[in-house]
RNA sequence: AGGCCCGUAGCUCAGUUGGUUAGAGCGCUACCUUGACACGGUAGAGGUCUGGGGUUCGAGUCCCCACGGGCCUACCA
C-alpha cells in the first residue's frame, strides 16, 4: 500500500520538515516499487518498444561507483521512456562471472584453510553456488534500494539452467558450423588461475626490464654467437638460433649448430626472415614453446618444442638443474651461472610490455596447449556491416555513440583473430564436449550422450574445461528473452532498443554481442550502443576498490541521498569524457534536492492561504489543470506565467532532446537552470503576492498555474531524482485529482489501482491522455514509434514575446538590484527610482509589472523621465532600452564608479571596433548570411547607444568631482 | 609501433553542424538570517580558450606542427 495514499494526502505535507532528508524517503519507496510489481513489463500491451537488458554485474560482486553511473543512465533513460507511453522492459540479470567468481570462492576457502583443488570439482562447484545463493543477493538488493525500475519477475542469471540449455545449443551449432574448432597453440596462460586467457584478458603493461646479450659458442668453431633477450629462463628450452638470411655478419653460420649454454645441447643455426638484423645482435634465440613468434618459427622449420615449465610457473624437469624453481628465481640465477661462466656479455635496460592476466595481475606465461577455439573471421563480417553502414532508421544496423568508440570497434574487428574460448576452471558453462577413451573420438552434442557418435562406446568422458563467461553474456540480448524459442518476450522486444556500458568491455562483449545476435537470431541485438565513461579517481586512474581508490556509492547515497548522486552523475556524464566524482559535486546536487524540497514546502505551506481565499482545493485536483495551463484570468494569462511555460516548454524541448541522445549531462543542466533559476527564483517570488490576492480569480489562477508548472516540473526530474519526485507528488492535489479522476470515469482503470502511481502514471492511464509532457493535449503516442510532433509538441508554449518581455523586466530589475548594491543600501529600504524608456511599448510593459519591479527591486516608486537621464546626484545604470537611476548620493563611491564606467567604455569600444571593422570588410558583407550581418549591425548600434550613455554619465562623474575639489 | 582522446575562470568541467559580449557548479568578495529554502537570497570579481602556423569574410570550434596529460590496440626477441 502506497505510504502516502489515503485522504487527506496533501494535507500531510505542511508537516513537512524542512530539511531534505532522503533518508526516511528513499527505503520506503524502493521497497513500495518492487512489491507493487510497478516495473512488470507487458509485452501484450499497445505503444511503442522500449526495452534494454542490463548488463549484468557480477553475481557475487556489489554494486561500485561505475555501476551507479551506468544503472542511473539506463534507469533515467528507462523511466523517461515509460512516462511518455513506451511499452516499456528493463530486464535484469547477473553474470556468473566464471574467472572472478571462483577467484574470490578459492581465497575464501584458502583463508579458512582449505586447499579447493583437494576439495575437488564436485565439492567446490557446490561452495560456489552456496557462496552465490549468499553473496548473490546483495548486488539485486543494492539495485532495488538505488530505485532501479527494472522487471524483476524478468531476472536472469547466466548460469541457470534455462541458459545453460541455450549456451549448449549455442556451443553445439557453431561446432557444426565449423566454426568451433579445437587445436594446439602458443596460448596466453595464467600460473596462478591456472588457466588459458583470451587475449583481451591480457594487460599489458610496460615495464623497465633488461636485455641479457648472451654467448653462444658456434660447434667447430671459436666463434661466439650472441643473442639478446628479455627472458634468459627461456633458454633452457631453446631449439635453434636464428639470424635474418641476407645478414652478411651471420651467412656463413647458417646450417652450423650452436651450443646451448647450460644444457649442452646442440640446437642449429637457422635463417628466417623473421628476425629483425636492427634489434639486440641480429641473432636471435628460439624458444617454440614459450615465445609466439618463436612458436610460428618452430613450426616454419620443423623445431622441437620443450616446455621447461609446469603450469604454474616452476622450471619441470625439462629445465635441468634448474627444475623445481620458480620462473624468477630460475632466471636469477641463470643470469649468475652464465656470468660464472663467462658467457654473459651484457646487459642492458630495456623496457617492454609484459602481458598480465586482467585478474591476478600475474605475468602470463606463453605455453603450448591443446583448446578449444571460436574463428571469428566469418562471424565479424556482417557485425562490421551493421556498424558501418549505419544511417538513422535504416533497418539492422547499429549506431555507436559516442563517435570515435565506432572507430575503435571497427579497427579491432577488422584485425579479429580466433577467440580462446576454453577455461581451466570449475564454476561455468562446462563444455559440453565427450571424449571416446577408447579411441579419442570427440562427440560435441546438446544432451549427454550416452555413446561415441562415432564408433558407439560408452566409454566416454566429458571435456573438463568450462566456457569464457563471456560465451554466455554474448547471448544475453536474446538469450533472456527466450531464444531460441519465438516467445512473446522475443517478438515484442527484440532487438533491444539500446545497450549502455562502459566502453572498458566493447570488445569483451558489445561486438561478440552483435555478432552472436546476427548469426543466430539474423538481427542487430540493439539499435544503438551508448558507451558511457568511466568514474575515476582524482589522479585519473580507474576506481579500484583493491587499491582503496573506489567510492562507496552505496555508503554516499545514504549520505548525500540517492537522488543527489543520481543527478550528480548525470550531470558529468558527458559522452566521451571520464567522471571524476568529488564530495563538492555531490553537495551542490544535495543542495538542488533540498532546493526542490523547499519549493514544494513553499507551494504546501501556502495552501492554507489559499483556502482562506474561499477557493476550494478540488479546483486545483482536476487533471484538466495541467491540461489547459497556463490558466488565464480575465481572459488573459498572466505575462509571468506566460513566460514561465514557455521557459518550461523550452526545457521540455531541450530536455527530450538531450536524452534521446544520451547527453546526460545536458538534460540535468537544463532541469536545474529551469527549476532553480526559473521556477526559484523568478516565478516563484514575482507571484508571491498573487497567490494571495483579493482578487480571487487572480489568485485561483496563479494557483493553477503554479502547481500546474510544479507537477510538470516534477514530471521533467523524475527520470533523475525520482524518489524525490515520487514523494512530493504524492502530496500535491493533481495525485488526489487523477487518481478520483480515474475512479470515477475509467472503472477499468481502476482494477489496476495501484498502477496509478506517478511512476507509471502515463502507462497505466493513458486513457486519460496523460503523458510525460502532460498539457500536451494530443501527445498520446500510436502504435508505432511517436512522432517528432508528438513528442516535442510544446513549441506553440514558446511564447517569444512573453520571453522577450520579462527579460527585459528582468534587466530592469538586476539593474536597480546592481545599483542598491553599489550604493550600499540596507536591503530593507526602499527608494525611488528614475527611468527612461524611450519605446513606448516597453514603456508600457514597465508600466504595467510595475508591483512586482518595485517588489523584487526594492523601489518605492517608479518616476517616469522623459529624456535620458544623467548621473547627477545618484547612480545610473543603462541599456539600450532603459535608464535607471537611483539617487541616494552618499554612498556613492566616485573613483569606483569611474572606474567601473571607464572599464565598461573600453570594453564597449572593444567590441564596437571590432564589429565596424567586420561590418567595413566588402567580403564579409558579401559572403556572411544576410542574418549574421543584420544582427551585427543591430546589435553594433545598441551597443553604441549604450556607450554613448556610459560616456556622458562619465564626464558628468568626472565634471561633478572636479566641481567637488 | 599504430590508433584515439584531452589541454577553456583558482578547482572540476560544458560549449551539437565555425557566426552577437565564451557558460555552469564549486571556491572567492560584499551585503542580507526577508514567513519555502543559509544545503538559502542579492550583487560582484575572475578565462582570450596550452603555444605556433594555416584555411575562412569570420576559429574555442576545421587543418598542420610543437609541448604537456591520458587511453586503447599490438607476438619485436
Amino acid at each position: 500500500m502506497c505510504p502516502r495514499l489515503n485522504g487527506e494526502v496533501w494535507r500531510m505535507a505542511r508537516e513537512i520538515a524542512k530539511v531534505y532528508e532522503p533518508q526516511q524517503i528513499e527505503p520506503r519507496w524502493a521497497e513500495f516499487w518492487v512489491k507493487e510489481a510497478l516495473f512488470k513489463a507487458d509485452a501484450g500491451a499497445r505503444g511503442p518498444v522500449f526495452s534494454i537488458v542490463i548488463p549484468p554485474p557480477n553475481v557475487t560482486g556489489s554494486l561500485h561507483i561505475g555501476h551507479m553511473l551506468e544503472h542511473t543512465e539506463i534507469d533515467i533513460l528507462t523511466r523517461w521512456h515509460r512516462m511518455r507511453g513506451y511499452n516499456t522492459l528493463f530486464l535484469p540479470g547477473t553474470d556468473h562471472a566464471g574467472i572472478s567468481t571462483q577467484r574470490v570462492v578459492v581465497k575464501y576457502l584458502a583463508d579458512q584453510g582449505i586447499n579447493y583443488q583437494k576439495l575437488g570439482r564436485e565439492e567446490f562447484e557446490k561452495q560456489v553456488w552456496k557462496w552465490k545463493e549468499e553473496a548473490g543477493g546483495q548486488i539485486t538488493e543494492q539495485m532495488k534500494g538505488i530505485g532501479e525500475s527494472c522487471d524483476w519477475s524478468r531476472e536472469r542469471f547466466t548460469l541457470s539452467p534455462e541458459m545453460s540449455r541455450k549456451v549448449r545449443e549455442v556451443f553445439v551449432r557453431l561446432f557444426e558450423e565449423g566454426l568451433i574448432y579445437r587445436a594446439t597453440r602458443l596460448v596466453n596462460w595464467c600460473p596462478d588461475c591456472l588457466t588459458v586467457l583470451s587475449d583481451l584478458e591480457v594487460v599489458h603493461e610496460e615495464r623497465q626490464g633488461h636485455l641479457w646479450y648472451i654467448k653462444y659458442s658456434v660447434v667447430g668453431t671459436n666463434e661466439f654467437l650472441t643473442v639478446a633477450t628479455t627472458r634468459p629462463e627461456t633458454m633452457l628450452g631453446d631449439t635453434a638460433v636464428a639470424v635474418h638470411p641476407e645478414d652478411e655478419r651471420y651467412k656463413h653460420l647458417i646450417g652450423k649448430k650452436a651450443l646451448l649454454p647450460l644444457m649442452n645441447r646442440e640446437i642449429p643455426i637457422i635463417a628466417d626472415e623473421m628476425v629483425d638484423r636492427e634489434f639486440g645482435t641480429g641473432a636471435v634465440k628460439v624458444t617454440p614453446a614459450h615465445d609466439p613468434n618463436d612458436f610460428e618459427v618452430g613450426k616454419r622449420h620443423n623445431l622441437a618444442e620443450i616446455d621447461v615449465m609446469t603450469d604454474d610457473a616452476h622450471m619441470n624437469a625439462n629445465a635441468g638443474a634448474y627444475a623445481g624453481m620458480d620462473r624468477f628465481a630460475a632466471r636469477k640465477k641463470i643470469v649468475e651461472d652464465l656470468k660464472a661462466q663467462g658467457l654473459l656479455e651484457k646487459i642492458t635496460d630495456h623496457t617492454n610490455a609484459i602481458g598480465l592476466c586482467e585478474r591476478s595481475k600475474t605475468v602470463v606465461e606463453p605455453r603450448i596447449s591443446t583448446q578449444w577455439f571460436c574463428k571469428m573471421q566469418n562471424l565479424a563480417a556482417p557485425a562490421i556491416k551493421a556498424v558501418e553502414e549505419y544511417a538513422p532508421g535504416k533497418e539492422n544496423t547499429i549506431y555507436i555513440i559516442p563517435d570515435n568508440r565506432r572507430t575503435e570497434y571497427l579497427n579491432w574487428m577488422h584485425n579479429i583473430r580466433d577467440w580462446t574460448i576454453s577455461r581451466q576452471l570449475w564454476w561455468g558453462h562446462r563444455i559440453p564436449a565427450w571424449y571416446c577413451k577408447e579411441n579419442k573420438h570427440i562427440t560435441v552434442a546438446r544432451e549427454t550422450p550416452a555413446k561415441c557418435a562415432t564408433c558407439g562406446s560408452s566409454n566416454l568422458e566429458q571435456d573438463p574445461d568450462v566456457l569464457d563467461t563471456w560465451f554466455s553474456s554474448q547471448l544475453w540480448p536474446f538469450s533472456t528473452l527466450g531464444w531460441p524459442e519465438e516467445t512473446v518476450d522475443f517478438k515484442k522486444y527484440y532487438p533491444t532498443t539500446l545497450m549502455v556500458n562502459g566502453y572498458d568491455i566493447l570488445f569483451f562483449w558489445v561486438a561478440r554481442m552483435i555478432m552472436m545476435g546476427l548469426h543466430f537470431t539474423g538481427k542487430v541485438p540493439f539499435r544503438t550502443v551508448y558507451l558511457h565513461a568511466l568514474v575515476r579517481t582524482g589522479s585519473g586512474e580507474k576506481m579500484s576498490k583493491s587499491k582503496g581508490t573506489g567510492l562507496d556509492p552505496v555508503a554516499l547515497n545514504q549520505q548525500y541521498g540517492t537522488d543527489a548522486m543520481r543527478f550528480c552523475l548525470a550531470s558529468m556524464a558527458a559522452p566521451g569524457t571520464d567522471i571524476i566524482l568529488s564530495d563538492d559535486k555531490l553537495a551542490s546536487s544535495r543542495n538542488f534536492a533540498n532546493k526542490i524540497w523547499n519549493a514544494a514546502r513553499f507551494l504546501f505551506v501556502n495552501l492554507d492561504k489559499f483556502e482562506q481565499t474561499g477557493a476550494k482545493l478540488e479546483d486545483l485536483a482536476r487533471p484538466e489543470v495541467r491540461a489547459k495551463a497556463p490558466y488565464a484570468a480575465g481572459g488573459k494569462i498572466p505575462l509571468v506565467d506566460a513566460w514561465l511555460f514557455a521557459r518550461l516548454a523550452a526545457t521540455i524541448e531541450m530536455v527530450n532532446d538531450a536524452l534521446s541522445n544520451c547527453r546526460f549531462h545536458e538534460a540535468a543542466q537544463g532541469v536545474y537552470q529551469f527549476f532553480w533559476g526559473d521556477f526559484c527564483d523568478w516565478y516563484i517570488e514575482w507571484v508571491k503576492p498573487e497567490l494571495q490576492s483579493a482578487d480571487r480569480e487572480r489568485a485561483t489562477v496563479a494557483w493553477k498555474n503554479l502547481f500546474a508548472a510544479f507537477d510538470a516540473a516534477l514530471r521533467l526530474l523524475h527520470p533523475l531524482m525520482p524518489f524525490l519526485t515520487e514523494e512530493l507528488w504524492h502530496q500535491m492535489p493533481q495525485a488526489a485529482g487523477a487518481k478520483s479522476i480515474a475512479l470515477d470515469k475509467f472503472p477499468e482503470v481502476t482494477v489496476q489501482w495501484r498502477r496509478r502511481f506517478f511512476c507509471v502514471f502515463n502507462q497505466a492511464a493513458r486513457r486519460l491522455r496523460r503523458i510525460f509532457l502532460v498539457w500536451k493535449k494530443d501527445a498520446e503516442p500510436g502504435p508505432e514509434q511517436p512522432t517528432e510532433k508528438q513528442l516535442s509538441g510544446s513549441s506553440k508554449f514558446l511564447d517569444a514575446a512573453a520571453l522577450e518581455s520579462v527579460a527585459l523586466i528582468q534587466d530592469l530589475i538586476t539593474a536597480a538590484r546592481n545599483i542598491r548594491a553599489e550604493l550600499k543600501l540596507d536591503p530593507k529600504r526602499k527608494v525611488s527610482a528614475d527611468c527612461f524608456v524611450q519605446n513606448p511599448t516597453a514603456r508600457k510593459l514597465i508600466q504595467a509589472n510595475e508591483e512586482p519591479i518595485l517588489r523584487l527591486a526594492g523601489l518605492s516608486e517608479i518616476r517616469y523621465s522623459s529624456s535620458s537621464l544623467n548621473s547627477a546626484g545618484g547612480v545610473v545604470r543603462s541599456t539600450a532600452v532603459f535608464d535607471l537611476r537611483i539617487s541616494f548620493g552618499e554612498g556613492i563611491d566616485r573613483e569606483a564608479e569611474i572606474a567601473r564606467l571607464s572599464k565598461e567604455i573600453d570594453r564597449l569600444e572593444k567590441d564596437i571596433r571590432s564589429k565596424q571593422d567586420r561590418l567595413a570588410d566588402p567580403e564579409f558583407i558579401k559572403k556572411a548570411p544576410q542574418h549574421v550581418v543584420d544582427n551585427l549591425r543591430a546589435t553594433m548600434v545598441e551597443r553604441q547607444l549604450e556607450q554613448k550613455k556610459l560616456k556622458s554619465q562619465l564626464e558628468q562623474r568626472q565634471g561633478r568631482q572636479a566641481v567637488g575639489t
